[in-house]
DNA sequence: CTTAAACCTTACCCTTGCAGTAAGGTCAAG
DNA sequence: CTTGACCTTACTGCAAGGGTAAGGTTTAAG
């Protein structure tokens, strides 16, 4: 298999997959006669656990702590697990931060004259 | 004022204020004889906006907005009003994709066998 | 047979919003 | 006189690739 179609299978760009492989995530493949990598279909399995954990939100080098798990048969679904309610809390965290800027602005919107004038409670409120 | 000073009074780090002079948010202030940078008291809204307008998620970008509207006598606090509105649709936005992204990942991890062994429904979900 | 499209390669710059560091100048205190 | 706390410019780095250049290859069509 050449480049794009492995990136495709896995719905990938090509670019993300050579980013991939120059960061460590997946083995750098075999190459043909021209220079061109030659993929097998071992690859996609990691392929497909990257994006799908990117997806997710996990970052890169969380990618590698789940491919290290995956690539370990001596793991602990256990393990699995707990990197997976790590990101959940994360996520709430974010949630939390996102919700609380909102009512901020909500707040400073609501006391806003929202007309054609120039006097603006928002801006005084902001430079303050 | 020297550099420090304003920073410290904004909120803000020396670093990030000459980024913001760098990339023309704030003007260039006079200098001293030894070069130092030498500010007047009018500088203070534009910083105190973007620290609060970057702490409410604005990107330096919609921060250069805000000033212009700050700048501009002729505004209409029914602009201002909009921008925050706008932003207020893309945290909401951003929310409702952490919800998902979550409530995927929970999912996941309901389904995990959560002990000693390598099984992993997880990693079986995510690499397919 | 030739050419153009569609692949592939490496390598470098761009993005965001600064932080870190180097290498140096300046200023006040002890 | 020296130490320490400031200040200056300038360069590098972070995440996660995207965009582009400049070139080699292959394949389908004319």
């Amino acid at each position: 298999m050449k480049i794009s179609e492995v990136a495709e299978k896995a719905g990938l760009t090509v670019k993300a997959v050579r980013y991939y492989e120059n960061v460590g995530l997946i083995p750098k493949p075999a190459r043909q006669q021209n220079g061109y990598r030659s993929y097998d279909d071992s690859v996609l399995p990691i392929l497909n656990l990257i994006h799908r954990s990117r997806a997710a939100g996990f970052s890169v080098d969380e990618c590698r702590e789940l491919i290290e798990l995956f690539n370990n048969p001596a793991r602990h679904s256990a393990d699995v697990h707990e990197l997976i309610c790590q990101k959940v809390e994360a996520i709430e965290k974010q949630q939390a931060q996102l919700e609380h800027i909102k009512e901020h602005l909500i707040a400073l919107a609501s006391r806003c004259e929202n007309n054609e004038k120039s006097t603006c409670s928002i801006l005084a409120s902001l430079t303050k």
